[in-house]
DNA sequence: CTGAAAGCGCTAACAA
DNA sequence: TTGTTAGCGCTTTCAG
């Protein structure tokens, strides 16, 4: 900056002045001295300006990242998820730190603002630390989480409405004249755990009777799945649909069933969960439970700015949409008073 | 800082030093620095530091974005290049600053670099800006690319053997005695250019004729494949096999083909590219040829910390793969020779 | 309208 | 072993 100042025959003081656009300096020293510095290649050095100002245009992503499984980073959804970021933080010209924290250790994604790397921070997934993101919280760190909304939290949440979207993929099965809808999913996620009670909503608002063994824990992953399913087959328990909690692991309950000779949807009718794009590419065409990405990255990024402006984001909560493919047969019946009647006890 | 060293008694000079492990400081005052730094919840300023240290653990991770047609971010194979650059540069100590820049001025990476928000540039994809590259190059910036290895070529990329992968993927069809395979894919970008010229040479190999009018350009969208299989049989082109130039595309056509009545692999053989982790999930699992990401990714990583070392890294081809699954039938015959003999003419 | 000077939080000679 | 001091590249009062 000083060459600059110097060829350009006023002090740094100027140049800097000249560079951002301050109504103090003349039309004309401002065009002279950024002419200057295009002709040098010069920019701002970001980390001197920064300090100085003492903020700084960053915001983390933090992804957890299962260090068993790895489940975090193959998931088509956390990576739309990414991109959904990308775009509206570049939107409000804000840099995005990308980074994976152990998903024990949810705390570590505290370091990001403490250590000033960036202004606030966006975690996709709240795991199970309900706690340690209660700590932070408390804390007053500018923390917005992708996640569930659950009792007594401090922290802000966005998220989709996993109760009513649980409800919807149960519901649906339901209309489809299916009553042995077994679940899949790892209820130690409070997302899934709410899936869950929509679940069980559903079946009770239908009077059929909740059936524990129909529940398999399955994590994320490809495998579990598939042992899931193998589970369900060894022990003979016998299903009629699948309500899966990711579209990854519908996908793979579906090539499982079929490998194993069952129809989808005629034996079995499956529904997914995100409605991920390759959802609509599967064979069948995957019956699905879609989370709004484009909007959940804007309005994470929208909950997190209203934070570095001092302000205290709510907690938010949006719709979830069934969206009706070919994995799952058609409804019974249009009419819905009478379908709830036919299949009631 | 300050505070830390007034509280402990010692200058800040000592707390740098205690808090950097530096071995000029007592093991007794450098515990009771960090103690009083963890129960102060303090942590060193890592803007200030790098300002002072004129370097900076950061490398900006570029994704080009076609502002058409928006491909770069659903496309899981550039999702999971991600994960494995964010893994490698996390094992180096490297933050990865995640941005997206539009495909038509992918010398706007250069930016990064510029204003020091970055060490150096990893940059996914070169699409057509072989010029653009070459200037940055020649500025002597350290970057690196995803992407082909073009003739005159200044900047360094790290790639996979797009001929080869072409050619092993065309290779295959005609071993399952495919004739008339179609061919899949954007040639306008370098990567895909090369992989037509691998298909060329397979056929060449084997005495089929070239045909030009099985080749359709095909964006890596989902439209784009759907678009192009209409466009061959409204244009009454008989095609046995497709080869794709990815497994979205691929996984588009066999839905496609199958929408249309005809069976796949019986009567339509399919070959992808990439080998992403649905691949494997498809209906039928799809033949593909693996890139091998992982490797790739920590191949980038290495390279550009090369390039920061002061070394001149040189361009790499990573080997791909052929993963033969059940979207292409058996070959004909084990015996390579009499095959080709079969197949020729 | 412009310049001089102070200082953001840190590290590294150099001196003690 | 520790402290003093200077300065990384920038912005911004405060004077002129």
């Amino acid at each position: 900056m000083s060459d600059i100042a110097r060829l350009a025959g006023v002090s740094t003081a100027t140049v800097s002045r000249a560079l951002n656009d301050s109504p103090l300096v003349t039309a004309e020293t401002r065009a002279r001295v950024k002419e200057l510095a295009r002709s040098l290649n010069y920019t701002i050095n970001v980390g001197a300006k920064n300090l100085r100002l003492r903020r700084n245009k960053t915001v983390a992503v933090v992804v957890p990242y299962d260090s068993a499984s790895r489940q975090s980073v193959s998931d088509p959804f956390f990576l739309s998820m990414l991109g959904s970021l990308a775009d509206a933080l570049t939107e409000h010209g804000y840099d995005m730190l990308l980074s994976r924290v152990d998903a024990r250790q949810l705390d570590a994604a505290a370091q990001f603002i403490d250590t000033g790397r960036a202004m606030g921070v966006i975690l996709i997934g709240q795991w199970r630390h309900h706690d340690q993101l209660n700590q932070m919280a408390a804390r007053n760190l500018p923390i917005v989480i992708w996640g569930a909304l659950l009792p007594q939290q401090l922290y802000c949440t966005i998220g989709c409405d996993n109760i009513a979207g649980g409800a919807l993929a149960t519901e649906h099965l339901i209309a489809c004249g299916r009553r042995q809808i077994a679940f899949l999913g790892d209820t130690k996620l409070p997302e899934v755990h709410l899936r869950l009670e929509g679940y069980q909503r559903a079946l009770a608002r239908n009077n059929i009777r909740f059936n524990k063994r129909l529940c398999v824990s399955a994590p994320f992953l490809a495998e579990g799945a598939r042992n899931a399913i193998r589970e369900l087959q060894q022990r003979n328990i016998e299903f009629d649909a699948v309500f899966a909690c990711s579209d990854l692991l519908a996908m793979t309950v579906v090539s499982t069933l079929q490998k194993a000779g069952r129809r989808v949807p005629e034996d079995v009718a499956v529904v997914g969960y995100d409605d991920i794009e390759m959802a609509s590419h599967a064979h069948p065409p995957l019956t699905t439970v879609r989370q709004p990405i484009e909007a959940g990255g804007r309005a994470l990024v929208a909950a997190l700015l209203e934070f570095l402006e001092g302000g205290r984001p709510q907690p938010k909560t949006l719709a979830t949409e069934l969206i009706v493919r070919q994995s799952t047969p058609p409804v019974l019946s249009d009419n819905h008073d009478f379908t709830g009647a036919r299949l009631a006890q």
